[in-house]
Order: structure tokens, then sequence, then C-alpha cells
DNA sequence: ATGATGCCTTTGTGATCACATCACGCGAAC
DNA sequence: GTTCGCGTGATGTGATCACAAAGGCATCAT
């Protein structure tokens, strides 16, 4: 989800399992509940790696963000008291952070933070959850997203959302977050 | 998801191994890959049973497919020639048949295999197996739905369904299929 | 130099086992 | 009759093993 492998990257059992201290067993759990989920791609053989997204499936998978995100924000909005907005603004900074240090899997980590955060408002689990099976699917693909563009601008419709939010701007808020969502998938179009 | 299972079933991997004659690991791998999915729940000690959902639970879930669902027949629209409004209406007169012999979970499975046979027309795959990870979700639920209402009429709204696609109208194919995916769950909120 | 072919290593699969934990039921005490 | 406690059986977990299949690499022929 954060980004740590790129598109296409193969894994195997017994390494998993070796890096991370393990046996095949809970290795193979992990890796088929990642494969359900659509996080990794399990080819005809049974071999694992990373899936490489055609346009196709990245436009799909924007479309998705596009619709599950509004709506969760919308449902976050009467719940978004000050503290909620500062601790948003604090993530914001944040990625500012990583903007600088050129960290790509860190940007994406506290970016995804910034809206989970406001989307756990929303108190609608199922949403979330399936919200985030989108950025788990999409995780290699915008690492290598943001590794092409070399960000120099922290995130120009975090604060589009921050401001809705304080507003109580509810048409506002949805469509800075609609952009939010898509306005990085749409380069990879490219 | 065809409602085999009522809400809040016990499951066993040894009693699933022995059902389909197989080892504890294969059972183990699918009903992980199934809790990953929420069709399955993993209590804190590791038993796994059907999940028992709350209202607020369906509410949401009836949510997202209201929003995924209209979306792929608006994709699926211009693709919809007339072999396949055949073949659904093959499939509406199965559902009456089941509706007939009181088969819930026949109803179930034809009733969602008339969605499916639309949306796979969308092209959209990604979409559509988010989709069918909510009906399996509802599964256990939309069995005991179906079995507290005794139907006795065929599905309405399918029939508005199919007067959409003939005529080439997406707003009237968005709401029917809108209304359709929602009406038998506000049901269950009563 | 390039392509095919054969072997060997790597890898996933399913089964089985030992162990810790939990749930359920039985029995006893009040 | 009800409730608490204990013990036994059932259940999930992680490890390991044997096996089959697939991939990769080296070698050889053209």
């Amino acid at each position: 989800m954060h980004g740590e492998l790129g598109p296409g990257e193969a894994l195997t059992l017994r390494g998993i399992g070796k890096t991370y201290d393990v046996s095949m067993t809970p290795a193979r759990e992990s890796v088929r509940r990642l494969v359900a989920e659509g996080a990794l791609f399990l080819s005809s053989s049974g071999r694992v790696s990373t899936p490489v997204l055609s346009n196709e499936r990245i436009e799909e998978l924007a479309t998705l963000r596009a619709m599950l995100e509004p709506e969760l924000a919308t449902r976050a909005l009467p719940r978004a008291h000050f503290a909620l907005i500062e601790r948003l603004e604090t993530i914001n900074n944040g990625i500012s952070q990583m903007v600088a240090r050129h960290d790509a899997s860190g940007y994406i980590r506290m970016n995804l933070e910034f809206h989970r955060t406001l989307y756990l408002r929303a108190q609608a689990p199922a949403m979330l959850a399936m919200t985030e099976t989108v950025w788990l699917q999409l995780g290699p693909t915008m690492r290598a997203l943001y590794g092409r563009l070399n960000r120099t601008e922290p995130p120009y419709h975090h604060r589009l959302i921050l401001a809705a939010l304080k507003a109580g701007d509810d048409p506002g808020l949805r469509l800075a977050v609609r952009t939010d969502a898509t306005q990085g998938l749409r380069m990879l179009k490219g």
C-alpha cells in the first residue's frame, strides 16, 4: 500500500518467511489474503508478484476512489471538529517534510494517513475497508508515479479539503476530495 | 454469497476439510481469504463464523451497492445488445421458478446471476470484483431476508432494468438498478 | 551469435504433527 | 434451582516434509 514495492516485483513464500522469521505457513496465508484483496497478483503457476496495472485498470481504480472517497468525506463532515482538522494539518505538514526529503514511500504513507484520518470519522468501516483495498491495489503503481514526477510542492488539494471542512461546505469538500484522489492517477495514463 | 449459510453459523477448519475431502491447509487458506473479503467473521480466538450484520453495516453495504451497481450498469449499457437482453430475460424466468418453489438460495443465486451477467458487459473487472465482495458479505443476511418475506412475485425492478436497457435510457437504468439493489435491504432495517 | 534443449534448482501445494488455547458441558456447592 | 468452577475435548497455529511442477541457466548445435 505504501509503495515499498514497485510494480511487478516477485515474492516467494520462503523469502517472505525468512524476512519475517516465520515458516512458510503464515507467509502463505498473508500472501493469499493479499491476493484476495487484489494487492498481489497470482500467476497461473502459483507465483506471486505485485501487480502491473493496465491503463484501463488504473482508470477503474481511480473511478472507485472518486465514488467512494467523496461519500466518506460527506459522512465525516458533520463530525469534523477542530481537533480533527488540527490533526489533519499536522499530517499535512508531515507530507511537506516527506516531499522535502524526496521520500516517495513516506509521502504515500502520510498522504493516505491524511485521508484515512478524515474517513475514520465517517463511521463507515465497510466503506473505508473497501477504499483501503483500492489503495492497496494502487500502492506499487503510486510509487512509480511519485517517483516519476519529482514532486516539489506539498499537496495543493489537501488545503482545499481543509478549507471546505472548516467552512462546512459539503459540495466543495466532495469536489476537492474527488480531485485529490484522481489527479495523480490521471498522469499515469500518458 | 448465495445464502446457503445463515448469519452467525460457525465453521471449523477440520469440518470444512472433511466436507471437501482435503486437509486443514487448503481449508485454512480459503477461510482466510473469505475473512479478508469480509465474507466470514474471525473471532478474537480465531474461530470463524458467518457475520451477523448490524443495521448500520447493512445500510453501509446497501449504499455501496447503490454507488457501484448503477456505474456498472451505465458502462454496460452501450454494449448491451439483444443477445444479452435475451439472456437476462431467461435468467429472470429462472428467478420466477425459484420463487415458485420457495428456493431462497436458488433465488439469491439467480438474482445475482442476473446482475453479474449485465455487469460483465461493463468491462470493469475491479469494479465488479468489489461489487461481488459486497454480495459476499450480504449473503447470509439476504437469506434471512428472503426467508422472512414470503416472496410470491418475481422481481419487479428487473423488468424496469430490461425496459431501460431496450430503450437505451441511462438515467432510467441507473434508477432501476439502484432501487433493485437497495429495496430488499431496506426491509431488514425494521 | 543465436536459438533450442536438457538438467538442476527453486518454488508452491497439501498433508501431518505437536502444542497452546479456548469453549462447552458436567458436576458440585449454596 | 441456579451459579460457579474445573476438566476434557475440540480448535487454531506454526513448523516441517514429500512431491510435483515450473523456471532458469548452461551447453550445444546451427
